[in-house]
RNA sequence: GCGGGCAUAACUCAGCGGUAGAGUGCCACCUUCACACGGUGGAAGUCGCAGGUUCGAAUCCUGCUGCCCGCACCA
């Protein structure tokens, strides 16, 4: 391939595709089993029914960029693809299919219903394995995983009859969070509570009268939920409440149900300051009331059928839907008049996560985990570092929510997902708990057993992901290669969903923690900070950023359901930035998408899609590609790259680069090291386009121009070596672009394998490490002094307003020999890069005259002379030195204050103390020659003081 | 109620004890033969407020204010 194969600017769409291909035809990300040390990452899967969001863009890119820098310093590799089988989003999903053809789930029958799961699966489940792709992942994509599975399948099974059997899954009646909705169970981390505002009441505090059997009187209660009374069966006052204290023991007649209610002094449950300090109790229906009912051994009537309507204990409200009944109940209470009035009232709705229905807590026969003991070894795991989280802040919340950890309730009504391997006997009360299905009762050996209709909760099968996907419970070579995994990066958002969980099982039945470092992400937002929601209409698809969009397919894939004009509005305001947006978005590349999320600290809990800075990224890979363009003109014949470290070059600017190179090479890997990808890219940038870019190809143009042979030759090793290496520096982030760049490389410079083969590909070239350059600090510092000299030559003409293009005579001077030698050797590229006519070099010692008339500089002891006439009126001059000098001047005094401070003196540390020395002994000399400029400056110069 | 976090340039965010930084935006200039998705120069911050520790604080400590996120509770 030529440079000419160079499109201008970069297009990825010309590119991305390409590579993607070619990845995807090749064995590249295979891993094998055996060889150590092995490096391994399994992905969170993402939900079956879901498509690609930014969440899951920022992911991949995390995950990928620490994948491949893993890959290129030569560990064997392992990245997981897979996905989950997401229980009740499925089910909604195909349920909702079906609604459309007029049918339930009911009328199909659970196989068939499976079955047309099964199929929608085949059809549209694997869409997100596509988008993935897009991103340019580096998964092993022969070892994708889906949790329904069959080998999944069997050590979900397995991991539930060993629990069961060492009695850490047991089955128990307790209330639960019933969502009417999803039709099942959930447990308590799917519960979301919306905080409640006094002062916006979402509910009615009625009161109401229950009047004593006797006659004698009434005692009057207040609830949200009025249509629970039907299974009120006891009220409760504080034992120390006066108020009530000779009513303790008497009862109540219920008025709509024939029921005796005691009257019952209970301190937990009672709280006199409440309402009027006596609370009804409905112990199958609330949390507090189902304990004080287990304290005081009440009875506990259900009374809801599972669709929320009450059932035969409702008695003249039976039938009625719940908030139906709520009205109904109401009005008895009111027509018997018992009704004591009502109040606006402000409580937290416990509600669904995945359906936002209301739950309610209903007294069902389910499984649980028994946590405590799952819990103690994963605690102690985290606390001994043999796993460590990142951003260490989330090692608190680990430890908070595991100290306090409650049983996990695991059935779910649902019919797709794991159904539980637990067979009930007609004939005994035996239960069978078996890895085989179950013909004949364990305990009497009837033939009359039915399963457990229930399947587990999702969350139990990806608790075992970490092993299971890599064959557990067999030994495979697999797992004895790739376990203990070596990092899981998610979303801090479910962090007990799925990293707790992961934790406690897989220390549980590997006996070894299942990764040894989490890295947890933000979540990412819109440019005002809102979490991304179709209900909100602010989702952006992290493929119409790769890909570009219309503004009108923008906005459509922002929300669902609304009007077009609608959703236009919610976007922008979501959005404030793209009121210009007529065009929609430019195709930015997975590329630039890539570096752009991973350019975020992982400690930002928050990430505002910010697309000017996306932008910028796009336009660093135009500039990547560009200057890769520009080297090849002239490295096409660059001699071979000698192997081991790269040898020291001659000049300054060689020398210099090389510096700077090891100095990014050493920051990126310690930032890839430490989760901090943010500091990785910045280092890479820095590099590339402002000491690369901007000063090394100015340097070498004028050598590639007119240097002497060996010197072309040495800057053309010098400048393909960076280019090369900045490319595997890159390439964890920009995949697709480094490798495009990379392969237009000659082969004489590609950096080979240890063992002297040539990379197929970037991707498994060895990453940059020691030996691709040497630090030279005092080099640096002579660098550092010959960019002073062009930017001083630059500003003082800026500020001059000298036309670039003048005819400038610049003189530079200084009594540093090397300076002056650097100078020398540079001259033409610094007449390139100030766009002088001419440029002379002075070694001065002593006093020296000064020419009358000069733009003056002076700046890391190098004076830069520019001869004004001709040019502008040197009284502009006078100003711009008088300026300079009070500047410098209020530096330097600052400075000498700190250093007559006798404290200062005595307690900073001695480096410090001579720092600030030298630098005021510099500034000062610097006012003192700026002053003497201006004397020099001619009559008109001085007299503008 | 318990716990965690955040407040730095117009915007988005780094820095977390020793001269206030980046990207974008802004202003001025430049169509210089890799790149106008470019180059050069510039302006811009009492680092939320008040105390304290220290020779020295954006950085550590305390309090306050304002946001955010968990967990618990809510007749």
């Amino acid at each position: 391939m030529a440079p000419s194969d160079f499109t201008r600017p970069y297009d990825p769409r010309e590119v991305e595709p390409k590579w993607r291909e070619k990845t995807l035809a090749s064995s590249w990300f295979h891993a094998v089993d055996g060889v150590s040390p092995a490096f391994t990452l399994a992905i969170p899967p993402p939900n079956v029914t879901g498509s690609l969001h930014m969440g899951h863009a920022l992911t991949i890119t995390i995950e990928d960029a620490i994948i491949r820098h893993a890959r290129m310093r030569g560990l064997n590799t392992l990245y997981i693809p897979g996905i989950d089988h997401a229980g009740i989003a499925t089910q909604v999903v195909v349920e909702r299919q079906l609604k459309l053809e007029g049918k339930t789930r009911h009328d199909l029958g659970r196989d068939a219903f499976i079955e047309r799961v099964w199929q929608w699966k085949g059809e549209s489940g694997g869409r997100i394995f596509e988008q993935q792709k897009v991103l340019g992942t580096s998964l092993d994509w022969a070892r994708a995983k889906f949790t329904m599975d069959a080998d999944m399948s069997r050590a979900v099974r397995e991991a539930f009859v060993r629990l069961y059997e060492e009695g850490l899954i047991y089955r128990a009646n307790r209330l639960v969070n019933w969502s009417i909705g999803a039709q099942s169970v959930i447990s308590d981390l799917e519960v979301v509570r919306e905080e409640p505002d006094p002062a916006k009441p979402n509910a009615e505090l009625f009161s109401f009268a229950y009047a004593l059997e006797d006659g004698s009187g009434e005692i009057v209660v207040a609830t949200t939920r009025p249509e629970t009374m039907v299974g009120d069966t006891a009220i409760a006052v504080h034992p120390d409440d006066a108020r009530y204290q000779h009513l303790v023991g008497r009862f109540v007649t219920h008025p709509f149900v024939k029921r005796r209610i005691p009257i019952i002094a209970d301190g937990v449950l009672a709280d006199p300051t409440k309402g009027t300090g006596a609370v009804k109790v409905t112990p199958a229906h609330d949390f507090n009331d189902y304990e004080a009912g287990r304290r005081n051994g009440l009875e506990m009537i259900n009374i809801l059928n599972l669709d929320g309507t009450l059932n035969a204990e409702g008695g003249p409200f039976a039938g009625m839907e719940r908030f139906a009944a709520r009205e109904a109940v109401k009005k008895a209470l009111e027509a018997a008049g018992l009704a004591r009035g009502s109040q606006p009232h402000a409580i937290a709705y416990a509600r669904c996560q995945r359906t936002d229905s209301i739950l309610e807590p209903l007294l069902l026969p389910q499984w649980y985990v028994k946590m405590q003991p799952l819990a103690e070894p994963a605690l102690a795991a985290v606390k001994d570092g043999r796993i460590t989280f990142t951003p260490e802040e989330w090692t608190k919340t680990y430890d908070h929510w595991m100290s306090n950890i409650q049983d996990w309730c695991i059935s779910r009504q649902l019919w797709w997902g794991h159904q539980i391997p637990a067979w009930y006997c007609d004939a005994c009360e035996a239960v069978t708990v078996s890895r085989d299905d179950v013909t004949a009762c364990s305990g009497c050996g009837s033939a009359k057993v039915r399963r457990d209709e229930d399947v587990l909760d999702t969350w139990f099968s990806s608790a075992l992901w970490p092993f299971a996907t890599l064959g557990w419970p067999e030994e495979t070579p697999a797992l004895k290669t790739f376990y203990p995994t070596s990092v899981m990066e998610t979303g801090f958002d479910i962090i007990f969903f799925w990293v707790a969980r992961m934790i406690m099982m897989g220390m549980h039945f590997l006996g070894e923690v299942p990764f040894k470092r989490v890295l947890l992400h933000g979540m990412v937002c819109d440019e005002t900070g809102s979490k991304m929601s179709k209900v909100k209409g602010n989702v952006i698809d992290p493929l119409d950023l790769v890909n570009g969009a219309t503004l009108r397919e923008i906005v459509e894939h922002a929300s669902r359901g609304v009007p077009y004009a609608q959703a236009q509005k919610n976007f922008a305001a979501a959005y404030p930035s793209t009121s210009n947006l007529k065009e929609g978005f430019p195709a930015y590349g997975a590329d630039a998408v890539r570096f752009y999320l991973a350019s975020h600290p992982p400690q930002s809990k928050k990430i505002n899609l910010n697309l000017s800075r996306l932008q910028g990224y796009r336009d660093f890979c135009n500039k990547i590609w560009n200057a890769t363009r520009f080297a090849l003109t002239h490295i096409a014949d660059v001699g071979p790259r000698p192997t081991g470290p790269f040898p020291r070059p001659e000049s300054v600017a060689e020398r210099w680069i090389v510096s700077r190179l090891a100095h990014t090479v050493s920051a990126v890997n310690q930032a890839v090291e430490d989760f901090r990808l943010d500091e990785a890219t910045a280092a890479v940038y820095q590099f590339f386009w402002y000491e690369l870019c901007d000063w090394f190809l100015e340097l070498s143009k004028p050598v590639f121009e007119s240097g002497s042979e060996a010197a072309r030759a040495s800057y053309k090793l010098t400048l393909a070596h960076c280019l090369e290496t900045s490319h595997r520096l890159l390439h964890p982030f920009m995949p697709h672009l480094t490798e495009e760049c990379w392969a237009h490389l000659p082969e004489n410079i590609r950096r080979r394998r240890s063992d002297g083969g040539l990379p197929e590909v970037l991707a498994l070239a060895p990453f940059p490490g020691e030996g691709e350059g040497h630090r030279d600090v005092e080099v640096e510092a002579q660098m550092e002094a010959l960019q002073a000299a062009i930017e001083a030559v630059r500003r003082t003409c800026a500020e001059l307003g000298i036309k670039p293009g003048a005819n400038l005579a610049v003189t530079f001077r200084s009594a540093d020999r090397r300076k002056v030698e650097t100078l020398e050797q540079y001259s033409a590229a610094v007449r390139r890069l100030t766009r002088a006519r001419e440029t002379a070099v002075e070694h001065v010692s002593g006093e020296v005259a000064r020419p009358r008339g000069v733009g003056y500089a002076v700046s890391h002891g190098i004076e830069v002379l520019i001869p004004l006439a001709g040019l502008i009126d040197p009284g502009a001059e006078g100003q711009r030195l008088e300026k300079d000098i009070a500047k410098v001047k209020k530096e330097a005094d600052a400075i000498a204050k700190r250093l007559d401070n006798k404290d200062f003196l005595a307690r900073a540390p001695a480096d410090v103390v001579e720092k600030d020395r030298a630098r005021v002994a510099e500034l000062r000399d610097r006012a003192e020659r700026l002053a003497a400029a201006v004397a020099v400056l001619g009559e008109v110069g001085s007299s503008q003081i």
